[in-house]
DNA sequence: CGCGGGCATTAGTCAGACAATAAAAAAAGT
DNA sequence: ACTTTTTTTATTGTCTGACTAATGCCCGCG
């Protein structure tokens, strides 16, 4: 016995109205209505596991559902949002994978403390700033980033290649043209931090900074949208690629430093003005 | 048609010949058979889909499944398995969730860019040491902890409270007691870190050093198992300890970099001899 | 030679059933 | 009254088989 019609309480997870199969198996489902205009803020528009994750994730992240609170049965809440268990069941899994979540039979699915949450997997990053993080999350942020960064820097003037120099200056090039309003000049920037964190040759910290450099990217399209004045960054990136093309380690690691605390303090001004 | 009872090929997801209801719906299964010896070497216990997360995401690490490569439809794949779609369809979800792959309609599911994986996942760094690791990836995370860890270690001196500093005294006393030979010795070093890793106030920087830690630990305890002698690391830890408890930020950073540099020395004497 | 429409293949979703697990409750023993 | 054992029960886990939707590919058409 379940609600007859009863929407969905946040947002809708479907196109709209879209139901797979709701009865026995005939097809019975010609009413057109497939043109849902998607409205405008980011909808997660992917496989519906993919989408309920992306939901729970965030609320996880906002703290609607707390720590070592379980989670309503599956028959329930998966009835509750109108989708299959199976796929309600594949986006737990997704979570669960990703460290949020426990389930266990008899005593069901519980939210785990933050500690265990894995904050650096690049999809949680992306849920993380999708609502405003908190100020203390940002400052661990960029104080990782002023670690690890630098470090990255100094290696890459040491390691790279003729090869991965002609790459960052294609990309500041770009960047010099567009600016960070567009998407391409934006699209340039994550490309010069990318190949310069391939010239460290070091997969572990690349996995760690391209899953940063991801997340703060957001912040760059957020701050673009709203016109939120920042100063020019391609001067900062000029310097850094200019003392990693002359192997000038050291010189690397200060303009890296540099660069990211001008970042770190447009992106308070950005979110806690 | 399926073949008769063919055993899948490498090891067993499951306690051995039992299987779900593998007819109509009757009991019929009532053969005892439950005392199977799961022998030795590091059986995945738990659910099937993750004990199939584990396997597959080992499979990929080592190479069996290479980059780019599609994987067997579901239907074959559960089939050959003799798990149920589901069970195989979480497990993908799991190895999806960590980058590893990518499934979409028609195409399948392919093994994405190494470059994508989540390296530093606690699961798929688990993954990592379950087989030898190749001696690259060893020295990138080792290169990766001395960037992070002595800057950890330099936060935890200025920040520590004097609660997080009896913790780690603790720990210490037990690993002094216990060795790394015994569980709890190990649980007492991973006890260390983890306060030490509190005390930084910086829980991106926790979330990624637990990850590492944990990583490490494995080699600790594959060390153990082969006597591989190495040189006792109380008195290294003692050192960090003794720094981080005078607020001595520049002593403990100096501290950990040499704790680091011999337990890289020593995991690679374990490993390539 | 390009290009658009069907066709085939594959993941995605759905429904309903039964099994295994572990917590909680009840019963039995001391 | 307290502990131990058994039973109950709620929930996830697994299984099956069907249908839906997306999309790469091929073939015929211009």
């Amino acid at each position: 016995m379940r609600k007859p019609v009863a929407p969905p309480p946040t947002t809708e997870l479907r196109p709209t109205g879209t139901r797979l199969k709701m009865n026995g198996g005939r097809p019975l489902r010609t009413d057109g209505q497939h043109n849902a205009a998607i409205h405008g803020h980011s909808m997660y528009q992917g496989r519906l596991h993919g989408a309920l994750a992306h939901r729970l994730g965030v609320d996880i992240l906002k703290g609607t559902f707390k720590s070592g609170e379980i989670l309503p049965n599956e028959i329930e809440s998966s009835s509750k949002l109108d989708i299959s268990r199976s796929a309600y069941r594949e986006a737990i899994r997704i979570l669960a994978a990703k460290g949020m979540v426990e389930s266990r039979p008899k005593t069901g699915t519980r939210v785990t403390e933050r500690e265990r949450w894995n904050l650096l997997d690049p999809e949680v990053l992306g849920w993380m700033f999708e609502t405003e993080p908190s100020q203390d999350f940002i400052k661990s942020l960029f104080e990782l980033r002023l670690i690890t960064e630098p470090a990255a820097a100094e290696l890459a003037a040491t390691r790279r290649s003729d090869d991965q120099v002609e790459q960052m200056r294609a990309a500041l090039d770009i960047m010099k043209r567009d600016t960070l309003q567009t998407e391409t000049g934006r699209r340039a920037d994550l490309d010069f931090h990318h190949a310069l964190i391939q010239a460290t040759g070091n997969e572990a910290l690349a996995s760690l900074s391209s899953s940063i450099e991801a997340a703060v990217s957001w912040t760059t399209r957020y701050k673009a949208r709203h016109n939120a004045l920042t100063r020019d960054p391609v001067p900062d990136h000029e310097r850094v690629f200019e003392a990693i093309e002359r192997r000038d380690a050291g010189g690397a690691r200060w303009c890296m430093e540099s660069l990211i605390r001008m970042a770190h303090e447009d992106t308070q001004k950005t979110f806690h003005p």
